[in-house]
DNA sequence: TATTGTTATACTCTATAACTATA
DNA sequence: TATAGTTATAGAGTATAACAATA
């Protein structure tokens, strides 16, 4: 499931003098770190895969879902949200921004403020995008098994 | 928990025009791979701190612990065991090499090969660096209960 | 003084492609 | 011809520091 891992190393065709049977993990067979690492690769990859159309990354999806959810947020408080470095914000708005999907407004309340949104274009590809990405999450549900991803889901929620 | 999150943003001492009680996610509250990523940004973060004084990051500890516990491994063989590319495994191999950790062995069995091997230096660093990764874990079960622990664990490794 | 958005820097990671030497 | 290790390149992500405008 994870990248890699189905690929398993040929070891030979004529099985070397070693013969190691399997390459074992040590003590990584006891770490959540690495699992959760696996499986955070796995699931960017098959979603950067079927949004490759609208040629939209995690991070750029994730950037358009939150303005739209809440137009005319401050970057400040996007990057909070998101837990990303505002100085990474800028250069991701600069890349949404030249595709026409987003915008930075003055805030009338406080002249330091951009109030961001989603221009009609933006809007519509958040809505194909948010299609998409549940395509991508059915399939993470196919793999998983619904129950387990319910409660995997439920899990990492309450720890945000 | 997540990065980031425990900080929530300002929202003007005032309360602004828009009183926004607190940023939505989205649809992004309903998405997997969100809350993964949190929960994989997280750990990293606690892992490198917590190795700090042995300068050590993941991608690296994951490589000494995987040629200790399969001394005489290839690289191409390390490299699909943890799913990254075979020419970042080179940089990495200079690294721990250059820190006289790991040494790369001609193999008796195949011209094209290096043998992977831990220094004695390397096999000291990996016996501290996995106390210290021990701790990290201990630390991670206190913070997500041992029970929940357990079942992520499992739950993961059962994916890969 | 502190905050917002910005620029700049450096390092790591990821994804490729191409090269060499061996098989 | 195929594989193992290597080099090179380009694009993201991460972590900082510093700056101008505004509060």
């Amino acid at each position: 499931m994870a990248p890699g891992t189905a690929v398993r190393p040929t070891e030979g065709k004529r099985a070397g003098k070693r013969a190691a049977a399997s390459i074992s993990l040590g003590v990584l067979d006891d770490r959540l770190g690495y699992f959760v690492r696996r499986l955070q690769v796995w699931i960017f990859q098959d979603f950067i895969r079927r949004l490759s159309r609208l040629d939209l990354s995690p991070a750029q999806f994730s950037v358009i879902v939150v303005i739209g959810a809440n137009p005319g947020l401050s970057q400040a408080q996007l990057a909070a949200t998101l837990g990303i470095e505002r100085a990474r914000l800028v250069r991701l708005l600069h890349r949404l921004e030249q595709r026409g999907l987003t915008e930075r407004l003055r805030s009338s309340v406080d002249g330091r403020r951009h109030a961001l949104e989603l221009t009609r274009g933006g809007e519509k590809v958040l809505a194909e995008a948010t299609r998409l990405a549940e395509q991508h999450e059915n399939g993470l549900k196919e793999k998983l098994g619904a129950k387990r991803h319910a409660m995997l889901l439920e899990m990492l929620r309450a720890l945000a």
